[in-house]
RNA sequence: GGCCCGUUCGUCUAUCGGUUAGGACGCCAGGUUUUCAUCCUGGAAAGAGGGGUUCGACUCCCCUACGGGCUACCA
């Protein structure tokens, strides 16, 4: 049987970090055992659907490479790829579901349904539709058949899954191996909603099993509902795909899951694109290499010392059943060093034509070669692109004011005099290579400290001690620029 | 509350009964850079607790604790 898996979530919202690795375990996945990789909107929910979200969701996986082989906007012959569309499927499945009896029509109101939670509730125990009570309650089961078609005709009904109870059920999923679960523990739940829509358990068992899906790999959060889709499965008499149940992927402090807010708080992404005015990773200056890299080993890894990865590796490498159990908390520091080190062996020439946004913090004005050049002499610094704008600040403003702690330190040994020296090498006829050599010459009549020199240097034209080689900061300032500073520094 | 899943350095993780418990991020120290960062070298840092099973347990089983998830006409 071929591989066939997909992705399936809802447009509700920006995709997540944490939704980001399940599509990209998908991917892998279905890339490694030369399957195919499905992207299924999951928006029954008319109310919670999100306009752009859609997009959103498409365009970053496209950003990250992660592009499907069949879904909205995709080809494939198991479309429509949203479920709001497939609604006369759903029509179909769940009137054999009934006809075969297990399914039947349910006409309690949400209020009625509300009161008896709060019921159980202040009795301390938890309400389940089920087989011990659905005979109190108004349905298809507990109204006669005249009653039942008048009802159909006359008011809103959702439609349930008739649960037998006394059922072990046993499943297996790859991550964690066997589970059993009786059957009393699940409870008639809804299949198709008073709009006609189906629920998430319905539409994704229909759909699973109608577009061939293989395997299902998705968070955690849906392993206690496995039992209840296995009985789904169950109740057509269909097979149902392997399953592997990912971590979840949890906050870097504190308890509980990754959240948007989170983000906010931390000053860090978590989604991959800008969204609702917070930055992406995209925009904070992420390859989508790096962040796919560390987002794969945030809950997996091949078994070996590596870490450094490429996507076709993370395909070879790839194995489900080394997949953690237990969540993860999301680190940023780490996530930044990788793409430190993606930034480190990606070539100039691909960093230029991929993210020109980034490119803006070099001024304009300068020919292609210097602003090639001040990037080869930056690179090694950055551990994101935005980084550039601090990092190629040097190029692009005068310092506005001298670090006193380093000024005091050198102060005694003049360096307005040592500045003023320098101010003598800097025309057309010495090259800046020279100026080291004719300072040290100069040196040796005065006697001090190389030190107090190159900091005198450094601190008249950057305003502190830090950045690339000095020398090629003034090659690359020019002489105008560098005499106006050294200027400016004498008469500060 | 009920049900389910999980638990190795601060963090991500290796270990599939016998290891000085390995690597990476971060941190600290040294070196390179007459600066800072990068880079290189080194260091500190872990099996939640209690019972079993076993000649031997991080590894297998049970209990407890802690963490997480689910418990909607949301996914």
């Amino acid at each position: 049987m071929s591989v066939r898996v997909r992705f399936a979530p809802s447009p509700t919202g920006a995709l997540h970090i944490g939704g980001l690795r399940t599509a990209l375990y998908n991917y892998l996945f279905a890339k490694k055992n030369g399957g195919a990789f499905i992207l299924r909107m999951e928006d029954t929910d008319q109310n919670r659907k999100i306009e752009n979200a859609e997009k959103y969701i498409l365009d970053s996986l496209n950003w990250c490479g992660l592009q499907p082989d069949e879904g909205p906007f995709a080809k494939g012959q198991f479309g429509p790829y949203r479920q709001s569309e497939r609604k006369s499927i759903y029509k179909e499945q769940i009137d054999q579901l009934i006809h075969k009896g297990q399914a039947y029509y349910a006409f309690d109101t949400p209020e009625e349904l509300a009161e008896q939670r709060a019921i159980c509730e202040e009795a301390k125990t938890t309400f389940k539709y089920c087989a011990q009570n659905r005979m109190q309650f108004k349905n298809s089961l507990s109204q006669n058949h005249e009653m039942t078609l008048k009802l159909i005709n006359s008011v809103p009904y959702v439609i349930r899954l008739k649960v037998e109870p006394g059922q072990s059920i046993k499943l297996k999923d790859t991550v964690r191996g066997d589970i059993e679960i009786e059957s009393e523990e699940i409870d008639d739940k809804i299949l198709i909603k008073a709009d006609g829509m189906p629920t998430y358990h319905f539409a994704n068992v229909v759909d699973d099993h109608l577009m061939e899906i293989s395997h299902v790999i998705r968070g955690e959060e849906w392993l206690p509902s496995l039992g209840l889709h296995q009985l789904i499965y169950d109740a057509f008499g269909w097979r149902a795909p392997e399953f592997m149940h990912l971590p979840l992927i949890l906050k870097p402090q504190g308890k509980g899951k990754l959240s948007k807010r989170d983000g906010e708080k931390m000053g860090f992404p978590v989604f991959p694109l800008a969204w609702g005015g917070s930055p992406g990773f995209k925009e904070r200056g992420f390859l989508p290499e790096a962040l796919i890299n560390y987002l794969a080993l945030l809950g997996w890894n091949p078994g070996t010392e590596e870490e450094l990865f490429k996507i076709d590796e993370l395909i070879e490498t790839f194995d489900p059943r080394k997949i953690q159990k237990g969540g993860a908390k999301f680190d940023f520091e780490k996530a930044k060093w990788f793409n430190h080190k993606f930034l480190g062996f990606t070539e100039k020439k691909i960093i230029f034509e991929r993210f020109p946004e980034f490119l803006g913090c070099l001024p304009s004005g300068w020919s292609e070669k210097k602003r090639s050049e001040v990037y080869e002499l930056l690179r090694g610094r950055l551990f994101l692109l935005e980084d550039l704008d601090s990092e190629s600040e040097v190029f692009r403003k005068d310092p506005k004011a001298y670090d006193s702690k380093v000024f005091n330190k050198i102060q005694k040994y003049q360096p307005e005099k040592i500045i003023a020296q320098f101010c003598k090498y800097v025309n057309d006829d010495i090259p800046i290579d020279e100026w080291k050599k004719e300072i040290q010459l100069w040196n040796e009549t005065q006697g001090l400290p190389f030190g107090s020199i190159m900091q005198s240097l450094r601190l008249a034209i950057v305003g502190n001690l830090s950045g690339p080689d000095i020398f090629t900061i003034c090659k690359v300032l020019g002489n105008e620029i560098t005499l106006k500073r050294l200027k400016a520094f004498i008469n500060h």
